[in-house]
RNA sequence: GGGGAAGUCGCAUAGUGGCAAUUGCAACAGACUGUAAAUCUGUCCUCUUCGGAGUUCAGUGGUUCGAGUCCACUCUUCCCCA
């Protein structure tokens, strides 16, 4: 797996490439639709590769792990086998369920307890048997195992947990380095930058992980409720440590507007739940602006809902939208999370396209304002 | 015609004499950033300077310090027998 720099923005840090995996190319920047439990959610797979042309996926480490199991994805011959989906996948490594499932897990150096949020059931998360699990599941792209903090960690707090995810980072690249794929197919391993809001901490960080030679780099512990200007400052500093010529993953990011920006900035990757949970909740990206679909003013909406100022194929107006998701119908859900994916598609493919072109700052100051608009 | 039951804020419900009144649905908004989320939160009689204030529980009258709750009659609905 490598990666080929193929432009760099004469005034700014946008880049285009290409990432090369055995399951297929990925052009970067590129955004990648979060299907945790090895789905995403509502979105069948042939509309992932026809209609919104996803180029790779996400599976979740804690998730598959517990269901359906290790045995079962072992047996099926890995997660691309087991659910069809023969691009690239990437998997987290369970380290933002350290942060999320905060009530029911308990950190130690060796690793990280967690409890079940299924049955109760308690287990432990090192970083090797992350690395083990993320070889049974078979992705492309495996995530280090570390510590997602808060973002309104303290200093001393934040220090302790880069340094914990640091030694785990390691052990990681220990295990990987000891072990091969068990599919036939390539597999890398990215590590990930922590650090929190604070600079000092982050640059410690990026400098430790660049020195390891990976395929691509990670920064992970952003957008977890510190301020976006801070998001944008910590990638600043990071993205200036990071080698040029590998992949920089943000991971977790994040709105429209967060992706445009850190782009600018020097990520290749990114991904998110906002397409598709807040669709299914009825928040939906359109050319005019972010809407609240159910809101009584879409009701005699009969305008067709465009992307980039094209019709879907499908065609579906503003008025039919608002009365699948009033009503609650498993319809409604789809087609919000096709259309957000269709939206976050386009717009990284569009921004790669004024990358190559050269003209990537002007073009993303005239979509800024729209993409900031909540109608 | 005779007998029985019941009428509570859009609908459905709770309500021991101390209640602006329970809960669900609907409605109207808001939140959501490496998914414990088809979820969660708020508002939902009127006005409000957010401290409160004013009108409410089919209608009218009554008992009581105090009535959605008790009594009388009226109206309406449902069930059973003719």
């Amino acid at each position: 797996m490598h990666f080929d720099l193929l432009t760099t923005d004469s005034k700014s840090q946008a880049r285009a490439g290409v990432l090369h995996t055995d399951h297929g190319d990925i052009p970067t920047p590129i955004f990648m639709p979060v299907g945790t439990v090895g789905s995403v959610k509502a979105v069948h797979m042939h509309e992932l590769k026809e209609d919104i042309q996803a180029k790779i996926i996400l599976g979740n480490t804690y998730h598959l792990y517990l269901r359906p199991g290790l045995e079962i994805l072992r047996t099926a011959g890995g997660l691309h086998k087991f659910n069809g989906w023969d691009r690239p996948i990437l998997t987290d490594s369970g380290g933002f369920q350290v942060f999320s499932l905060a009530d029911s897990r308990k950190i130690t150096e060796e690793g990280c307890k967690f409890q079940s949020h299924i049955d109760g059931s308690r287990h432990l998360f090192t970083p090797e048997n992350v690395m083990d699990t993320e070889r049974v599941i078979g992705a492309d792209i495996m995530m280090a195992f570390d510590e997602c903090a808060p973002g309104d960690s303290d200093f001393r707090y934040a220090k302790k947990s880069m340094e914990l995810t640091h030694r785990w980072q390691d052990r990681c690249w220990k295990r990987f380095n000891e072990t091969e794929p068990l599919y036939g197919y390539n597999q890398a391993l990215f590590p990930i930058v922590q650090g929190c809001k604070y600079a000092e901490l982050r640059k410690i960080s990026a400098e430790y992980t660049a020195e390891k030679d990976a395929v691509g780099y990670a920064i992970g512990g952003l957008a977890v409720g510190e301020p976006t200007e801070v998001m944008y400052e910590m990638v600043e500093v990071v993205n200036a440590i990071l080698p040029t010529s590998k992949p920089r993953y943000l991971m977790g990011v994040g709105t429209p507007a967060n992706i445009l920006e850190n782009i600018e900035r020097g990520v290749d990757m990114f991904d998110c739940v906002m397409p598709t949970r807040n669709g299914r909740n009825g928040m939906l990206f359109t050319d005019h602006g972010t809407i609240n679909i159910k809101n009584k003013k879409w009701e005699r909406c009969f305008e067709p809902i465009t992307i980039g100022g094209k019709q879907m194929e499908d065609g579906y107006t503003y008025a039919y939208l608002h009365h699948l998701i009033k009503a609650e119908e498993l319809l409604g859900l789809q087609i919000a999370s096709i259309h957000n994916l269709q939206f976050y598609l386009w717009l990284v493919t569009t921004a790669r396209e004024h990358i190559i072109a050269g003209d990537y700052t002007e073009w993303k100051s005239g979509i800024m304002p729209t993409l900031m608009t909540r109608v």
